[in-house]
DNA sequence: TTGTCGGCCGATCGCCGACAA
DNA sequence: TTGTCGGCGATCGGCCGACAA
């Protein structure tokens, strides 16, 4: 998976830790999501472990299209540091010294809706997209964006309606089926650097809280 | 799975050893069926392995709804017979003395396009399915159907057009893309001795032999 | 600026009898 | 008896501007 897309698919908050950098592992941590808890031989047992990155590789799930990382670590053989002292995280990879373009927007019932199209935010239609050409009536063209997976997805935008705004028709609602979106969950667009328009997913969390995305707030009683 | 239905799926060719009873079990064509071959250990690399069958398990994908069984087979000390004799297979299991009324038919293209119904030979619909009220104009039912899962599926069953014939209407084309079914295909009615309708599916084998189900026969161009 | 709604039009679904194999 | 076809009515998908938040 292309790193630049990935990291907009991961969102600002997630930072990972450059190859040969040194790392505090939780053994707790991971042990607890592993489905078959390991058995850590003795001498392992103490509660977070120096390590030193060996490799990163950044991966998307081919049915989620969700991304996650694979990172191999390697134990160093110092003495661990006392889990109450604060390891700060390795600087951020600064590999893209360009800055990159990219917009993430959250799906509205209106745009998850089957039958319904996508409202493009300006700042997204005018900085990601490909330029319209404004002076058709109405402004439109077929955009092709690349997923995590490399496969290519058309749309068609379209600059309409009174006051005018930027759509997404047809081939969205294709997309948000293959991928099995619902309101709540991101759509992530982003130019690479040799200006080929990607796009990704970032799944809401299951049931955000609870909250109903079904009614409308000031629909709702106050109790 | 229920044995009867089993049964009814796996079609009249298949019979399944009783429990307790010898088979000779051939190493070869499970290993030749196996993603990765066993390594049998010294002794039982004979070609061909006396056994007493421990149990048997009737069972059905969970996705192709393809009926298999699992045997547990245990080896006897006494000498291999050689292979070149043949061993007739176990009388098959009269656990059914009372006999279960079923019904197997092959799918036709207007039966498995989309947007068509089915067409209910007639020994089918008076012999499997529930008795139709023919005061009525025309005679129409809702008939269920519970399938090897345990699933119930719900069918329009009625009794129409010149000349009269019994068709399964709405309902229909939701199980044949649930099921994902293909002229060539079967489907198996069974009455159960309960009075229970269940269907089954026996898929056509893969390609049929190179047989092109879209064209018909007479449409072929004799080369 | 953009989320939601109702209108509307075309495509598809699916039920039907006619007809013939 | 039953497989296939064309028809046609109902439903649905999906594009649109109006309107308001």
């Amino acid at each position: 998976v292309d790193p630049q897309l990935w990291h907009a698919c991961a969102g600002s908050q997630v930072q990972v830790p450059q190859v040969g950098s040194s790392v505090i592992y939780f053994p707790q941590g991971h042990a607890e999501h592993a489905a078959s808890p390991p058995e850590f031989p003795l001498g392992f047992s103490s509660s977070t472990i120096a390590c030193r990155v060996l490799s990163v590789k950044f991966l998307a799930d081919r049915e989620t299209d969700e991304v996650y990382a694979r990172i191999a670590l390697h134990p160093e053989n110092s003495t661990p540091k006392p889990s109450s002292m604060f390891d700060p995280p390795s600087p951020p990879q600064s590999l893209n010294p360009t800055k990159i373009a990219s917009f993430a927007k959250t799906l509205t019932q209106s745009d998850a809706n089957n039958g319904g199209g996508f409202s493009v935010p300006r700042y997204c239609a005018e900085t990601i997209f490909p330029r319209l050409d404004y002076s058709e009536d109405p402004p439109v063209q077929i955009v092709l964006a690349k997923d995590v997976h490399g496969n290519v997805w058309k749309f068609r935008h379209i600059y309409r309606g009174t006051p005018r705004r930027h759509l997404l028709t047809t081939g969205w609602s294709n997309f948000v089926n293959q991928k099995k979106l619902v309101a709540g969950d991101a759509i992530v667009f982003l130019r690479s650097g040799s200006g080929e328009l990607c796009v990704g997913v970032r799944r809401s969390t299951k049931g955000m809280g609870g909250m109903d995305l079904a009614t409308p707030w000031h629909q709702l009683s106050s109790v």
